[in-house]
RNA sequence: GGGCGGGUAGCUCAGCGGUAGAGCGCUGGCUUUACACGCCGGAUGUCGCAGGUUCGACCCCUGUCCCGCCCA
């Protein structure tokens, strides 16, 4: 075995073994009774490759399996891609931009060709990556959104939902996405907050009269929509308007004086507002409320239309400036102040959205939503981390019907056919030939498709075979896990959770486990533009900051960004390997909702890998001339050591066990990662050099037994985690007949079965850790080189710790590399410095010693005055707090009886420092 | 406007009722045959601010100031 772990070729082999073996597997066997454990995969887009973001899914999702595989259960981690419609229609039409081309210079057909080109190679190579992750996904499953079997999902439910009524077709105001020319969801609408804009005011002339009422806008083109004025009817300045009419100054349109108390407040402005109801939300419900009419000012692609008079064919910008201009030519225009204002931009094109009357599909949500609701209020849902439940409970509780057409060409085409002979709509699971009103032939299909998200929210099911029953279905179906960021909890898991409820009458998951988002050291989100993208696989196969800067560079960062990337990380990436980033992505706290990367981390996590890599060469080597093997019996050892490692696996794997459980992997790879290095590594191992060494037979067996056992129960414990690295460790070590041929379809330790509390022996092992502790502490304040041996005399009271001490002196005398320790008489403790020569002192508790011949008297009064002033500080908390009646009397007996032993310890180390102190 | 997070060691974060922890960084010493991707020591914090509850608060409550996110 090399000094140094190198994953890059030890993981792909080992997952390639796997792969080939078939590990990854369900089993739908008949016979096959085991309890089921199923995860869906949150499918990544075919837009490009994996990011940071899938990287952190990837890791829990396959811990989680990994884990319940190795406990038994016949898992499945269906594996699969999304179309992801207009994510991906922008992709492409930006590679066709480079060509000088459009979608329309192709044609719907030949576009949707040339997207299906693009997802077998995005596609494609995302399936790899998650591979080079170490995904235990069973492969031969893999679903993409638009496979036939997934068509014909989303036909039936959206045939379904309409038959049930759920599904309708309505004309009403939506968020218009002028560059993309599609129709957004409320979703899909980001509110940009607290943009400075321009409040702009000017006059309409009353009809009949002469006077004007003045209104305030920031968006003046709509005016040319504008179909009403409205005033406060109790405004007592405004009476004399009610019933007029004022002239439009451009379309000379009479445009009446309306009372609305709803959408005026008389406090605000003018207290005159214009109303514009086809281009705002609440101007379209105000005109709905006095039956105005909605005049439509806006083409498709955001100029003007032939309502806006002169101004058509202007873009809506340049329209806006047009209208201030002519208004002000006609001395209307009554001056403009700065406005803090909300801008809706579109999820995806990122230009300001345009509300625009239009005719499109919604779903009807309130049905839908109150099961939902139900099922998470009573548990049958479970949220990790539990405060989303209050934001989904929120928006479910206020949900607004969902629009599911989009004006996209990449998509699954609406199931609608609309007859030219007659008003029928055919909605049909099987491509239509004749209208089911008429029965007349000349029909079209709606030129619109689905919104991405309405086949998303099939995915547990669709996946699974629905809507025929398949065995898969039955035996899988709910799923168990449903782990994901948490920024797409309205957008995919909540639909999910209502459409499993409706088609399948049982909920697709029964917890719901959100991630945080990964952003980069500073806690930015990572984007191209900002050049702070750290690709997955760079960590895991290495990279030059040459290769990072030009990758950035191609994917067009700013200057701010390739700078960064520079000074952040001047020599690149090692190889870390895809274990230590996982270990790195499970380190993070759940709670946390921002995954700060930090590549220090990862390669702290690289050492760790490192470490558990020469703690085995190490423990393999001992064996080497032994036949001693790893059996998954754990050992009876007598001899302290063993049995104290033994006690503290048991610790680890209690609260890994606990860890996993629980969703808190940070907590159960912490555990197992401190008991790998602080533990079995600084300690025991050390202390397994002389027991092995001791020319004791009885103990050097069942040193080797305990050491392989601990070495082979902890791989089985972090191969979740850690699944590569562990592997290949394992296949090394020596291990019982008829051991499985993988370390991943090997049993999950727990500490009950391979490990074996012993609260004495972790008792006593204390003892020893801090008189050695004491020991190297004297050794590295005074400068007393290795090569120089140290005398321990000590003394104590306490039997137990006598016990010890006389026992372990060897292992004491081997990790603290001083020699002869000594047992003293304590009258010589009491005044060390008249019965040693220059020696210096320390206190544990309940044991006292002196060091002889290492004395440097300035340091040992400084490091002795260090000592006494922090027991000092301790003491004076803890008398202060003993000499508080109502702490005697009102604080549980267990407290006051440890202050009353800690103070009571604490005094007597306070004697002896001063002592030794006053002898020096 | 409503809601949700967060403000703890230089940095990134964990802890959340019994006198503050990790990793990285800093610092002193080690060519210790498992590992320098290492070993052994050390230093570092009025736990955002102000009140309150409690025998006791970083932890609970109230208010307040910042920072981030979501919804309207």
């Amino acid at each position: 075995m090399p000094k140094q772990y190198s994953p890059t070729e030890s993981e792909s082999r080992w997952y390639e073994f796997w792969e080939t073996s078939g590990f990854f597997a369900a089993s739908e066997e008949p016979g096959d009774t085991r309890q089921t454990y199923t995860l869906a995969i949150p499918p990544p887009n075919v837009t490009g490759s994996l990011h940071m973001g899938h990287a952190c899914r990837t890791t829990f999702e396959d811990v989680l399996c990994r884990h319940k595989r190795m406990q038994g259960y016949n898992t499945l981690w269906v594996p699969g891609i999304d179309h992801a419609g207009i994510a991906t229609q922008v992709v492409v039409e930006r590679q066709l931009k480079q060509e000088g081309l459009t979608r329309y210079d192709l044609g719907r057909e030949k576009f949707i060709e040339r997207v299906w080109q693009w997802k077998e190679q995005s596609g494609e190579r995302i399936l790899q990556q998650l591979r080079k992750m170490g995904a235990s996904c069973d492969w031969p499953r893999t679903k993409f959104t638009m496979d036939p079997d997934m068509v014909r999902a989303v036909r039936e439910a959206f045939v379904r939902l309409y038959e049930e009524g759920l599904i309708y077709r309505d004309t009403r105001l939506v968020n218009w996405d002028v560059e993309s020319q599609t129709v957004l969801s409320d979703l899909e609408v980001e509110q940009e907050e607290n943009v400075e804009g321009v409040m702009f005011d000017f006059a309409y002339p009353l009809a009949d009269a002469g006077g004007e009422v003045v209104v305030s806008t920031t968006r003046p083109e709509t005016m040319l929509g504008d179909t009403a004025v409205a005033i406060h009817p109790d405004d007592a300045r405004y009476r004399h308007l009610h019933g007029k009419y004022v002239r439009h100054p451009f379309v000379g349109r009479l445009i009446p004086v309306i009372l609305d108390a709803e959408l005026v407040d008389p406090e605000f402005g003018t207290g005159v507002v214009k109303v514009t109801p086809a281009h705002d939300p609440s101007d379209f419900a105000t005109g709905k409320r006095h039956g105005l009419e909605e005049i439509n000012i806006f083409n498709l692609d955001g100029t003007m239309n032939e309502n806006s008079g002169s101004f058509q064919g202007l873009d809506r910008f340049d329209a806006r400036k047009a209208v201030e201009i002519e208004l002000g030519n006609l001395g209307l225009a009554r001056g403009s102040n700065k406005h803090m204002m909300t801008l809706p931009r579109s999820h995806r094109s990122g230009t300001i959205v345009e509300p625009m009357i239009s005719t499109q599909w919604f779903v009807k949500m309130k049905p839908l939503a109150a099961p939902a609701i139900q099922a998470v209020e009573d548990g049958t849902i479970q949220i990790l981390p539990p405060e989303w439940s209050k934001t989904y409970f929120h928006w479910l509780r206020n949900i607004q019907d969902w629009c599911i057409s989009r004006q996209l060409w990449w998509g699954h085409p609406i199931p609608a056919w609309y007859c030219e002979d007659c008003e029928h709509v055919t909605v049909s699971r099987e491509d239509a030939t004749a209208c089911g009103g008429c029965g007349g032939t000349s029909i079209r299909q709606d030129d619109d498709v689905l919104d991405t998200w309405f086949s998303s929210g099939l995915w547990p099911f669709s996946t699974l075979g629905w809507p025929e029953k398949t065995v898969a279905l039955e035996r899988f179906y709910p799923t168990q896990d449903m782990e994901t960021g948490y920024d797409i909890l309205f957008f995919w898991v909540a639909r999910m959770i209502m459409m499993g409820l409706h088609f399948m009458g049982e909920v697709p998951f029964t917890r719901v486990l959100l991630a945080g988002l990964v952003t980069d050291e500073r806690g930015e989100k990572m984007s191209k533009v900002k050049g702070n993208v750290v690709d997955p696989l760079d960590v895991i196969y290495g990279a030059t900051n040459e290769q990072l800067v030009a990758k950035a560079e191609k994917a067009g960062a700013k200057k701010s960004g390739i700078k960064y990337l520079k000074s952040t990380y001047p020599d690149g990436f090692a190889a870390y390997g895809a274990d230590a980033l996982r270990m790195t992505l499970l380190s993070y706290s759940p709670q946390s909702r921002r995954i700060a990367l930090s590549i220090k981390r990862i390669e702290g996590y690289r050492n760790f890998a490192n470490k558990l890599w020469n703690a085995s060469r190490y423990a393999l080597m001992r064996l080497g001339g032994s036949s001693t093997k790893a059996t998954q019996q754990c050992p009876q050892p007598k001899a302290l050591a063993n049995r104290w490692v033994l006690s503290r696996l048991y610790q680890a794997l209690d609260v890994a066990a606990t860890g996993l459980d629980a969703y808190r992997l940070d907590e159960a790879s912490g555990a197992l990662y401190h008991f790998v290095w602080d533990e079995f590594c600084d300690w025991y191992l050390e202390l397994s050099k002389p027991a092995l060494d001791s020319g004791d037979t009885a103990l050097i067996e069942e040193t080797e037994a305990t050491l392989v056992h601990v070495l082979e129960t902890v791989l089985r414990a972090l191969h979740p985690m850690m699944p590569h690295i562990t592997e290949e460790i394992w296949q090394r070590v020596p291990k019982w007949d008829e051991a499985p041929k993988s370390i991943m379809i090997s049993r999950f330790p727990t500490g009950l079965v391979d490990a074996k509390l012993d609260r004495a022996a972790e008792r006593d092992f204390e003892v020893v850790q801090a008189f050695v502790g004491s020991v190297r502490t004297i050794r590295a304040e005074h400068d007393v080189p290795r090569s120089q041996p140290m005398r321990i005399h000590w003394h104590t009271n306490d039997e137990d710790k006598h016990r010890v001490l006389d026992a372990e002196r060897r292992t004491i005398e081997a990790l603290g590399r001083c020699e002869l320790c000594f047992e003293a008489d304590p009258a010589k403790l009491d005044d060390p410095n008249a019965h040693f020569k220059n020696a210096a002192v320390f206190v544990n508790p309940g044991i006292r010693a002196a060091v002889p011949d290492v004395i440097d008297t300035d340091k040992e009064r400084d490091r002795l005055q260090r000592n006494l002033k922090k027991v000092e500080k301790e003491l004076g908390v803890l008398e202060k707090k003993l000499a508080n009646p109502s702490f005697v009397e009102r604080a549980p007996e267990a407290v006051v009886d440890k202050s009353r032993r800690d103070s009571l310890e604490l005094r007597e180390k306070r004697e002896r420092l001063e002592a030794a102190l006053n002898s020096l």
